[in-house]
DNA sequence: TTGAAAGCGCTAACAC
DNA sequence: GTGTTAGCGCTTTCAA
């Protein structure tokens, strides 16, 4: 038992300054210091002063966790992402963050690393902080998951997605959609022999809907996924490069390459550019998301840009907000680079 | 007032379950609840069920903001950082927010984006949480947030920085030796009209130490930085690009360039690549960080690479830890490349 | 305009 | 093993 000073020592009493210490000093009743640092109901000037110079003079930091249990009503606001090495959560994460700042409320956040039964748990962690609203990944969840969302009465928003129902808000865009766009994109070019090397689409469910978005396109168009290649580990620029080498090994004659992110496009690119390969003459690249690199390696890379610190913000004052539930459905672009 | 259910109604309760109702369900008293809850004390195998059961049915989730004040010992840990966005601190964050969850720890974060006045402010508004520890980055802070750091009474950890003393627990390395070592292996490479590309240094403390480091030893050398080329925004790679090309234009004949990180330096090789200038027979260029992608750019940049990850990882276990007050440099390491 | 007092939902003695 | 009870530090009626 003990509490570690700034020097390392062990004290035995925490710096507990409380309200009550406070309105002592400033001799006044603790509601009064409490309206003063509230900001709410009316407060005479002298008390105002004295309240204010015996915070100021105790160094008292008012004690949230206490103020939001007896006002049942938390600033918190969590966020449960896949990832936050992933530029694409960066991003949301980052305007969503900013946005809640703005507000006044303040995130919390935790990271599911993809994994379903993880997000299941964290949804439950986050839940027990009593947070004022919850923005999470994807529309799918694990049936739990769900239930404690449903029953939690908080706002929730799902985010990234709008292919099937949410719950509260849904702030994202279809990803059937994109994968259908870039199909249509690359048969308008005239590709004909088309590959694809994705990441685990089990765990990701969006590329995954994309795959199937795109997939569906070519067939109707009378084509189909000539080979595939799918990359075991996390998607990286690495990754891509192996990825592309091993497929055109197998099958050299694929005119064009779908992927399911930049990283492993980009990755793809630099495999065509050590090995001789004409992009796009010889070989099409079709990247996934947008990221700031993809405009700026020597070859624009053709892409699909998703709004993602639009919806990190609209997810963030919705969820903060008391309008009625809806689906907001941001779209996303279609860059045609020069890759295709 | 009123609360939102599922479907978007106002009812007029949330579903208030607490551990009374369990409690009550289960025939059994709030301690025992409590006690089966949290794993601690004895309880007969028949009350751990009924509670179990009885939490399952009513679908209860504990209050840990409730569970926190009354025990005042919060498994909240706060970091406070400059950016999300910028793959540094991302992972920094991915590593902390995991070895925290391990350790049963929740991670809540703030973003300043280098703002010194506005980490002041976070950092007071992080410690009204009552976190058992926080992680700040760099070792320099506004007076006010010195003090308010000293006083919390909790774990502190300042990460990415040595060069300075810190509170209680430092994890990073030298960020002027970082400056020294750049230098002197520009110098060992027979560089002579050595340029600068870099963002703001007065936001950006760190950065500044590095140049600092890195100007000292060419005057030791008896060398200079010719001329440089500060970036008014962001940096990124499309700022590298642009950056160089002025340095360029200004100062034609320099036969090296150091960037203040690998996001400008990339700019840069591609700018190099694009206009047919021969790295590094011509210009040699020198990143710092060691981004994965410095690798597997068609020619692997030269830079500086940081153990984030674990820097993250050693903060978040100590600021969770009764170890005593320490500094632990982690050091750098650096990647020779093909650009200098 | 102000203070007293009753909780908020839980934990931690303390009795039984 | 188990229940009772007194807080944790604040907000919020309610009287004054």
């Amino acid at each position: 038992m003990g509490y570690r000073n700034s020097v390392g020592e062990v004290v035995d009493r925490p710096p507990a300054i409380t309200i009550y210490d406070v309105a002592r000093e400033a001799r006044v009743g603790e509601s009064t210091v409490s309206r003063v640092l509230r900001g709410q109901g009316a407060v005479s000037e002298k008390a105002r002063e004295r309240v204010l110079s015996a915070v100021r003079k105790l160094g008292y930091v008012p004690n949230r966790i206490a103020g939001t249990l007896a006002s049942s009503g938390s600033r918190l606001v969590a966020l449960v992402i896949p990832s936050v090495t992933n530029n694409v959560f960066g991003d949301v994460l980052a305007e969503a963050s900013a946005t809640l700042t703005g507000l006044g409320h303040q995130a919390v956040f935790a990271v599911t690393d993809y994994d379903q039964s993880a997000e299941e748990n964290l949804i439950e962690s986050m839940l027990a902080w009593r947070p004022a609203g919850i923005i999470v990944a994807g529309i799918e969840h694990a049936p739990r998951a769900l239930a404690m969302l449903r029953g939690s009465g908080i706002r929730i928003a799902e985010i990234l997605d709008t292919d099937s129902t949410g719950i509260d808000i849904v702030v994202g865009y279809s990803n059937t959609d994109a994968g259908r766009t870039s199909a249509r994109f690359l048969l308008s070019r005239g590709k004909q022999r088309i590959g694809y090397v994705g990441h685990d689409l089990s765990r990701d469910l969006r590329a995954g809907k994309r795959y199937g978005g795109f997939c569906q396109t070519l067939a109707d168009g009378g084509s189909r996924v000539v080979d595939s290649e799918i990359v075991p580990e996390l998607s990286s620029i690495e990754m891509g490069r192996n990825s592309l080498a091993k497929l055109l090994e197998r099958t050299p004659d694929l005119d064009a390459v779908y992927f399911s992110n930049d990283d492993l496009a980009i990755g793809g690119l630099f495999h065509c550019m050590s090995h001789g390969i004409a992009v796009p003459e010889r070989l099409a690249l079709m990247g996934y998301n947008g990221l700031d690199a993809v405009r700026l390696v020597p070859r624009p890379l053709s892409t699909i840009r998703t709004p993602r610190r639009l919806i990190g913000q609209v997810a963030a004052r919705l969820v903060c907000s008391e309008e009625p539930s809806q689906v907001v459905d941001v779209g996303f672009e279609l860059i045609e680079g020069a890759t295709v």
